[in-house]
DNA sequence: CATTGTTGATTGGTCGACCAATTTATATTA
DNA sequence: TAATATAAATTGGTCGACCAATCAACAATG
């Protein structure tokens, strides 16, 4: 079995991954700096040697993650910001790298707990409502079923638009998905602790109702802290099975 | 003047955003179920009446999200996660928009503080080395010329690495465009911030250097609390700005 | 000389045709 | 009948040609 450690994860790199690269390259070397326009897709794409459509679809990659803007009927610019922390971005950016769920929940639980403070500042009437509806739905389907954890993850995202911090949604936006595929993955939530689950959303929601921020900081990392301390438990199982399976984690796009 | 608030802001619906509308409907609806296969590209676009070129890129921008996955020559599947969180994401995820600075640079502290923090337990003597070289390039930046904004958010940007979090990273990685690019549209270091800035930044390294959390917190949040309140009293100037040029803010995608 | 109008080249956007891989259906054979 | 081989249809991937908008150069006009 020791022979496996002798293999290395294969990197599939696409055209478009590499084009990226090379215009990456482009930029961080300073040949490219922000405010220049790109060649004309086709004068590029005919230097590169590679058919237009993927350039269009690296061009829109990047455009994507904020590096480059094109005009229509005009031409592509190199956006006039970020060039510093571009070193690196494109590959790194969103792409947990699969065994590191650790960092991931760790990152939750500060999304979490700073978004369900700010949430018992500024809740308003609404907010309680609609985080209340998500707690019902919540132990609803935890009574009838086993699982639920796409309703365990609503509830904290209400109270992430209870905060009134646009960009800590989007944030833990983002890394839901990666969680929810961890989650489905290894049945973490698996055993009893479902109800003890819902009964730490009472308080929370309590909590923020009485715009207690002590209260409502310290029941959220409670209620985040069993699952963080089962992240570390599942490290190894998890680098293990990553190394065999080509589980490209969550949203790693192509 | 009063006329302009008659106006609204005018939302320009492209044809690929409309397709992800339509599918995203159909998910939420529960007409199309994790796992459930789309009908083929072909047929797709010929009842949404669009050219395959639009189809595609819609499909890749849910992709993107981690709604879809293609498979080559076999079809297109709806992934198996996320759908309940599903509601409203598309349309928000980094669409920051635009007047809310303030939920920007608040993010941005929270981030802050915690990988500091991070940095503080775990860095290693190379880190120590990284952003110390990081200080001295905001510093040498400073002393001759008079902007330092990126240098200044690489500094940043090192002791995100320090924490040992790739996540936390990706997600400063992912705002800091934005942040660059108001920092850049108001000047906000023109006055004599700058030598201030590297003074606090010397104390947060010593920190770091020392391990000592409390003082890494307290001393980043002292660093970024000036952002902050200012970002406060732009609010509103901004808000105007933004009515009139359509300005589109940092990574709006298309 | 300055301004305007026209024309031609270049741009990104769009579309339809073709390709290879896959799946499905059908025919062949043991 | 069951298993296998073969052919046809369907899939997403790729490419090149065409489109309308834009821009640049230049000529006509005041």
């Amino acid at each position: 079995m020791e022979l496996l450690k002798n293999f290395s994860q294969i990197v599939i790199e696409t055209p478009v991954d590499k084009i990226i690269n090379q215009i990456k390259q482009l930029i961080t070397s300073g040949q490219l700096k922000p405010g220049d326009k790109l060649p004309s897709e086709r004068k590029l794409c005919d230097v590169l040697g590679v058919g237009r459509t993927h350039l269009r679809d690296a061009i829109k990659k990047l455009e994507f993650y904020g590096i480059l803007k094109t005009l229509p009927q005009s031409g592509t610019v190199v956006a006039g910001m970020g060039i510093t922390a571009l070193e690196g971005l494109i590959s790194d950016v969103l792409k947990l790298e699969g065994n590191d769920f650790n960092s991931l929940v760790e990152t939750r639980v500060i999304l979490e707990v700073n978004s369900a403070v700010l949430a018992a500042e500024r809740r308003t009437g609404n907010d309680i409502k609609e985080i209340e509806k998500a707690l019902f739905a919540h132990r609803a389907k935890i009574e009838q079923a086993d699982h639920a954890v796409e309703e365990d993850l609503m509830f904290h995202l209400k109270i992430a638009e209870a905060s009134k911090n646009s960009v800590l949604k989007s944030l833990m936006l983002i890394i839901t998905p990666d969680i929810l595929s961890y989650f489905k993955q290894h049945d973490v939530c698996g055993d009893g602790r479902s109800n003890k689950a819902v009964e730490q959303h009472e308080r929370i929601l309590e909590a923020i109702k009485n715009q207690d921020r002590e209260a409502v900081g310290s029941e959220m990392r409670g209620h985040l802290v069993d699952i963080l301390d089962y992240s570390k438990t599942i490290q190894v199982e998890q680098l293990y099975n990553n190394k065999i399976e080509s589980n490209n984690g969550g949203m790693t796009g192509t």
